[in-house]
DNA sequence: CGGCATCCAGGACGATACTG
DNA sequence: CAGTATCGTCCTGGATGCCG
């Protein structure tokens, strides 16, 4: 891929494949792309770190994660539905009531967003200090 | 805002403390729901793991992650390197040549994200399949 | 209780133009 | 090459109200 001809971007199908870096197509065979957007949503992790533990109802899913609102609980409980990663069961009775499990597959997952979660907790140190620092370096550049 | 107060038979509110399962709370000391808002965003994940092979330019991470703008690489390096997962290396040459590479902290977290990608890819097959039936179903019932 | 529909504000994001 | 600046759009996501 000579870059001197860097006028033709539609031919970035055709082979970049001399990187040996991974390629982040956007194309629909791609689907790995639109399904980490899913999963590694900002409320999807939580839902899931918290279904991790135990069967959980909606409303204990709304206090348990502090400022998600019933719109987003219920938009993100339905995209985990859809993706096969948690199970919702209805039971037939007044007043109604209703739960959500991880599936297998979401048991499989959350041993993943579990090292995510217990990465940033063990990090976040690092990563205050680490904006202080920066945060230092731009004042006094200014 | 307590809402269930009038009828609280175990007084939930009081003390959640009493759920074996933890709590996401969005105050302030709770930073660990910002960080991984920022790491687990759409595009960090893209960047990082693109990292984890080399040191790439800035060009060479806007040509492999498509559909990504300028704008949206620049703010996702900015955010990464102000929290010290990258480092930017300006080098003081003409043309301009500034390359990114994952800090030691960095590294850490690559193969957290590396699992998180794995699994994507590998389940990828499972999730599509769950649509097609949750899909399905929710057709059967219209 | 566990939703769904509607409305609306604000921020994310893309496109474009300009600089060192 | 590697950005910054500005603008306009769109979509996320909060607030509210109704239903089974």
């Amino acid at each position: 891929m000579e870059e001197g001809t860097s006028n033709s971007p539609s031919d970035i199908c055709s082979t970049d494949r001399d990187y040996d870096v991974l390629q982040w197509d956007a194309r629909e065979e791609c689907e790995v792309r639109q399904i980490l957007d899913r999963i590694a949503d900002k409320w999807s992790l939580l839902v899931i770190a918290l279904l991790e533990k135990r069967t959980l109802r909606f409303t204990e899913l709304k206090r348990n994660i502090d400022g998600i609102s019933q719109r987003m609980l219920t938009t993100t409980l339905r995209h985990l539905e859809r993706d096969g990663i948690i199970e919702r069961t209805v039971y037939p009775v007044v007043p109604p009531k209703v739960d959500y499990a991880l599936t297998p597959l979401g048991c499989t997952l959350h041993e993943t967003i579990r090292s995510l979660v217990l990465w940033t907790e063990q990090n976040q140190a690092d990563i205050i200090a680490a904006r202080q620092r920066y945060d230092m370096r731009a004042a006094d550049g200014m």
